[in-house]
DNA sequence: GTGAAAGCGCTAACAA
DNA sequence: TTGTTAGCGCTTTCAC
């Protein structure tokens, strides 16, 4: 094993030149095709591959795209994660993770024009930041932002209908009998949209089409949207003394903990309070009582937002102002946690 | 913004050669105080940083390390993984992910030598293949071994106490009451060690220490450990007509999957049967009933996996007859799917 | 203590 | 259709 082969090995077996070698590798025109023949030979013969850093210092960039999420602990990132990574590699990219820890300092560090350097193209899946201040950081590198509806700006935008899927999962509820439904995770309406603003936004939609008022106090906050968090505003809100006969929690996971709480309280699922989670996370149909929620289609965002992407890294990036904004559609999944139509 | 600012360019505000300025960014000694001074405050003014892909080309590296792993389903491998690339990346290297799919092809295609040709470093979670094949693949860089005790190879290795776990597990069942304990996800000791015959070996000595004999029927196989596989080998061991007191699962992911069949089958928990689950997963604190499984510790398990690899790979990787074998140890974590002590 | 030369493996641009 | 030259940004070697 005289060490790695490299192109010009190949250009020597063959008898050619190492531009020819790269040409025929690269699929360009150009070289006969009997040379051709005799050059794909000679990269079989000698198990030749391209060397990836050689080419990319060559080219200028990394072949690395960045994706920056919150955190990688539940279901719904890792599963995008390894969604993007296939895709990327499909077109000879692949995906580093960055944890932002879901804070404003962690998103500011992480789209910092050092972090961002060694990347060819971003996919940022923003919590705490508007589109005013990524514009305002100065990437130089395309972006794709993920997951909300923010105001126009410079860049493409794939998200899942928030408003839509909770609209969809409150009126849900409504119709199979609950009227005094919490909100957990819910956010005021500040202006700035989120996940948690649009969702909460959908809830009160729904709400209004039905003709049901909302009370404020149903509406409860949960941090992160971790599973702790959850179970934590369930029982505050049963502590406080609210009555509930519902629940619409804006993550799984969430609902995961809003479920343990409940069985906890001593309260039956869906008898006495109906569940209806959001992701559609393979867990919940193992959960007990099995939970209905809604399924944001994560595949065909995943699908949307490396094909946007890698469009504009392969075409050199010309930022202009033609930014896309996509919005997969949402439906709902009936299971145990919600009671039959009645 | 007149492109990207090189050591060139650093050399000549700091009025010095590239070569002084690669030694002082990279702490070589050979450079006076004064200049030193003038290099870092060039390379701050400039807001300087070094091309990862250069570097990496004049050094023959990737800077990548090849993560095998079967899947990124559950939160096992998810967890693992963000765990490694944090550690990783401490040292100037980052993480690829590979999923092998569980199979012996998959496996087999991930370790060939023109996979494995990118990566600096191999961390390999095998399922299938067993050391003897590992090491016939001609894998050229350094190689992590993880999660199984197999027979001693040329690789380091970092294995979980599964054999002591799996004793831990069904010794607590036992004691808590347990005479008829399934064992799902149970495989015959061919003579292969893997997760699964090396739980089911701790599983046959803690009965053994006990004086319980095993009743072979309540072995039953859980293919992947899925969430699925578990509810389906305990619908099957019910339907079977199989009576069983305790089971104990060889995942928490399969023991997820365990409770919801049992909540199916009117089969209360603990009170009927008890139940142990293996990993320790997060989600298992807030299943209804919260789960009592195995903790593998596999946070220190990272940090000796990075550790061998890339002291290996830091040195040249000069592969000797020094593989060392690491087992990190377990402990029970004991909540409510199992009784309280009588 | 500092610098000039050479080259890692690849490909754009230009010649032949 | 094929080959030559030059250079991506960095660091090893060796000379000063």
């Amino acid at each position: 094993m005289g060490g790695v082969v490299k192109m010009s090995d190949v250009a020597h077996e063959a008898g050619v030149s190492k531009m020819t070698v790269s040409n025929v590798i690269n699929g360009r025109p150009g070289a006969s095709e009997e040379t051709r023949a005799r050059v794909l030979a000679a990269v079989a013969r000698l198990g030749y591959q391209v060397n990836a850093t050689a080419r990319r210092l060559r080219a200028g960039r990394s072949g690395a795209i960045g994706l920056l999420v919150p955190h990688l602990d539940g279901p719904y990132y890792a599963h995008l994660a390894a969604r993007l990574d296939t895709l990327a590699r499909a077109r000879g990219h692949h995906v580093i993770i960055e944890r932002t820890g879901a804070s404003r300092d962690g998103e500011i560090a992480a789209i910092s024009p050092e972090r961002v350097r060694p990347y060819d193209g971003l996919v940022f899946s923003p919590v705490q930041l508007d589109t005013a201040e990524v514009s305002g950081a100065g990437i130089e590198v395309p972006v794709v932002l993920l997951g909300e509806r923010r105001l126009a700006g410079p860049f493409d935008h794939v998200m899942m209908d928030n408003i839509g899927g909770a609209v969809l999962a409150t009126t849900h509820l409504i119709e199979r009998g609950s009227r005094r439904i919490a909100l957990v995770g819910g956010r005021p309406d500040e202006g700035v949209d989120s996940m948690a603003t649009l969702r909460t936004r959908g809830y009160r939609q729904a709400h209004a089409a039905a003709g049901v008022p909302v009370n404020e106090r149903l509406v409860v906050d949960a941090d992160s949207f971790t599973t702790r968090d959850g179970y934590e505003a369930v029982t505050r809100l049963h502590q406080a003394g609210v009555g509930f006969d519902g629940v619409f929690v804006l993550t799984d996971a969430a609902a995961m903990g809003v479920l343990r709480a409940l069985a906890d309280l001593g309260l039956r699922v869906p008898d006495d309070v109906q569940v209806v989670g959001f992701d559609n996370d393979d867990e919940g149909d193992y959960l007990v009582p099995r939970l209905t929620t809604v399924d944001p289609d994560n595949d065909s965002m995943a699908e949307r937002i490396m094909e946007l992407l890698l469009r504009r890294v392969d075409e050199g990036a010309p930022r202009v102002g033609d930014a896309v904004e996509v919005v997969t559609s949402a439906r709902i999944v009936v299971r145990e946690s919600t009671r039959p139509r009645t």
